[in-house]
DNA sequence: TTAAAAATGATAGTATTACTATTATTTAAA
DNA sequence: TTTAAATAATAGTAATACTATCATTTTTAA
């Protein structure tokens, strides 16, 4: 039996839902693949609608501008690793093991999920890496914020947090080490194949740096 | 007496030297207040060529675009914080009161510094924060970095690396966690301010919460 | 099964952006 | 004071980021 995972979406961030058609799958599809190959900033619908085999007027029905693509990927991307955490860490009790396999989960590359047909989540996780603060870090973050754009990373930040809290009941700042291993498991990495002097992994390149670095970070931070 | 302030700034990074002309540090300052007053992406060579109360190709005569502009506009800031911390910690011997000041530094509202008559570095720290990733999460990030664009910030995270290893010779990651401070002490002002319930800092939205924050996570972490 | 509605394709058009080019005029340096 | 360098004024281009219109195809619902 094969299963499928739908990730709510706010709908705000489209005019037409694209899990709805082909059409708006394949511009999923294309857009992923697009975002990745050329950087979100040379990235156009222009480009897309070629890609895709359709017209910009079309790539417009469904998004209103890429931004708005943008903040729809990645949230997409957040929800889906909300259920990747809830999924590994089920019917764990310990919370350190939960938070471990959540730096794991975060600081890993991202295979392919199966269970969703046409987002590559492993490319998705490198435009996460490379663009996802592109996201907010605009005049306008206030207005997308008050539309609940940001809704799915602040759940997963809240859900980290409170591992933490869990394991440390009276450790003062849970969701800044929440918001802080998050972007660092992104960063680190995006900084040890970019720019390796920021980093002491730059001779290995290996994601399990970034998870030991991580692990090691928060362990020693949280522990009474 | 009135001392100035020079940053020695890489020759790739303009076209022709802004320093040196009155049109050139014009040029600066009005970028400076209206990436601030626009957001980075708004912002265009129009704009500043009319705020400057000059044409677009004079602008063009200084930098190539403007991500190069952004590029000079934060390694000027990087420069100039080395020097404030190389200022602020000269004489003192214990790495501890060290990393706090440079911590303080990194996390605190900057103001304008007299040294230095057409940069006004309140709004810059505000720019860094919120549009200083963007100079290096690009697809030509390899590019610019063997044009060594990035050298101000390797050096501050170099400095701030070796102070970490002089107070815990065997920390494995000190370049790791000097960049892990430097990005966290702007992201969590970012997010504090915009964002709220990314951190735990939503409600005073004090700067000094980040300071905390900071140095409790860096020395729980480096203290053996 | 068919008519209406919805989605898409094809095409055109606009304002703005991100530049480049040319020539005249002003300012600075030798 | 002559020459060179910098700036102003103006024009122009290709690409971007859209919006609008209308014909055609596909889907849905009566």
């Amino acid at each position: 039996m094969k299963l499928h995972l739908q990730i709510q979406m706010n709908e705000a961030l489209y005019l037409r839902n694209p899990e709805l058609s082909e059409l708006g799958k394949k511009i999923i599809m294309h857009s992923v693949q697009l975002i990745y190959n050329y950087g979100f900033e040379a990235f156009t619908f222009k480009k897309l609608a070629e890609d895709v085999g359709t017209t910009e007027a079309s790539v417009y029905r469904y998004f209103e501008n890429k931004h708005k693509l943008l903040v729809y990927l990645t949230s997409w991307y957040w929800g889906w690793l909300e259920f990747q955490i809830g999924f590994h860490t089920n019917n764990i009790e310990d919370a350190e093991v939960k938070l471990k396999k959540v730096i794991r989960l975060l600081a890993s590359t991202v295979e392919d999920d199966e269970k969703t047909n046409y987002v590559n989540e492993s490319l998705l996780h490198q435009i996460v890496i490379s663009e996802g603060s592109k996201a907010y870090l605009t005049k306008h973050v206030s207005e997308d914020n008050k539309q609940h754009f940001f809704k799915p990373y602040k759940d997963l930040c809240a859900v980290i947090g409170m591992m933490i809290s869990e394991y440390s009941p009276n450790y003062k700042y849970p969701k800044s080490l929440a918001s802080t291993i998050i972007e660092m498991a992104h960063f680190q990495n995006f900084f040890m194949r970019n720019l390796p002097a920021l980093t002491d992994f730059g001779n290995s390149k290996e994601d399990t740096e970034v998870v030991l670095f991580l692990n090691d970070l928060v362990f020693s931070t949280i522990r009474m």
